[in-house]
DNA sequence: CTGTTTACCTGGGGGC
DNA sequence: TGCCCCCAGGTAAACA
């Protein structure tokens, strides 16, 4: 489900939230969702108060004091909301924190259960993102970092965006919306995109973002934020989920192939190799 | 080593 | 209504 933008949402929302607060209680009902067992989050995590919000990627970092960390990364349909303490929980609801003298309790929902949570004694995420191998972050790469990758590879660009060890934070619609506005075949293999290419494609990827981080995501059927709200980037997508209708630009049909191993949504014609 | 396919889960929608 | 098939925002692991 969620790709950057709506991550980036969710731990803006969290970090409005949440006021330092100290964590009284953890329940875990499904512990297919926790790297590690769940007594030593109950252990660990009491006592500890909830400090800086970080997103890497499609990461959040839930940073604790005095010290460890909660890496989160949601998958397909993973969902982080501050409720009511006294709020009922569904079946698809598989974490819940309590904190001290407050009112909320943060969830987290997944109804396929791809998502995953893991408890780390070290606060610096820097050595998690090394240790998970991701690129730098969509929204601050450089030309200068993303180059070799091209050049050093015979994968075409929509399986390279999707790589999180070259660019951190992509995902299928994003990808798509952003080879539409640049022109770009997915089927193009990188190492034939010029540099000009490449400093346009990055300029495009972090204005696609930035827009979409704006209007708080993309709903297309699961996604909501930290407050449970839907985003209404969906109203500005071209091409994703467009299959038959018209390109915008050039009047010909928004074409649905497999590419990658994932759907993937684009115009024949304006979209060139 | 490189690049592609599959497995992990649950639910929604369309065809019959 | 029910059954079967395909599809879904992601990513490791398995495979060729």
């Amino acid at each position: 489900m969620p790709e950057l933008p709506e991550v980036e949402t969710i731990a803006r929302g969290l970090k409005k939230q949440f006021y330092r607060n100290i964590i009284a209680a953890f329940k875990c009902h499904y512990a297919g969702v926790l790297e590690q067992k769940p007594d030593l989050y109950c252990r660990f995590l009491l006592g500890k108060r909830i400090g800086e919000i970080k997103r890497h990627g499609k990461y959040i970092f839930l940073l604790l004091e005095p010290q460890g960390m909660l890496a989160m990364h949601l998958r397909m349909t993973g969902q982080l909301c501050l409720v009511p303490v006294n709020q009922a929980i569904d079946k698809h609801t598989h974490l819940e924190f309590f904190f001290k003298d407050f009112a909320q309790k943060l969830i987290y929902r997944d109804i396929r259960k791809f998502g995953r949570v893991e408890l780390l004694n070290d606060s610096n995420y820097e050595n998690f993102i090394r240790r998970k191998k991701l690129g730098p972050d969509a929204l601050e790469i450089t030309p200068e970092q993303i180059g070799g990758h091209f050049r050093d590879t015979k994968r075409n660009l929509k399986a390279v965006l999707l790589d999180q060890s070259v660019i951190a934070g992509l995902g299928n619609i994003y990808a798509d919306e952003i080879l539409f506005r640049e022109h770009l075949s997915p089927l193009k293999r990188t190492d034939t995109v010029t540099p000009e290419e490449i400093t346009s494609l990055l300029i495009t990827v972090k204005k696609v973002l930035r827009t979409a981080i704006s209007k708080k995501g993309t709903t297309i059927s699961n996604y909501v934020d930290s407050y449970g709200n839907a985003g209404s980037f969906q109203y500005n997508l071209v091409v994703y989920g467009q299959k038959d209708k018209l390109c915008p630009e050039c009047g010909h049909f928004i074409i649905r192939e497999r590419i990658a191993g994932r759907s993937t949504y684009y115009c024949a014609s304006c979209q060139r190799s």
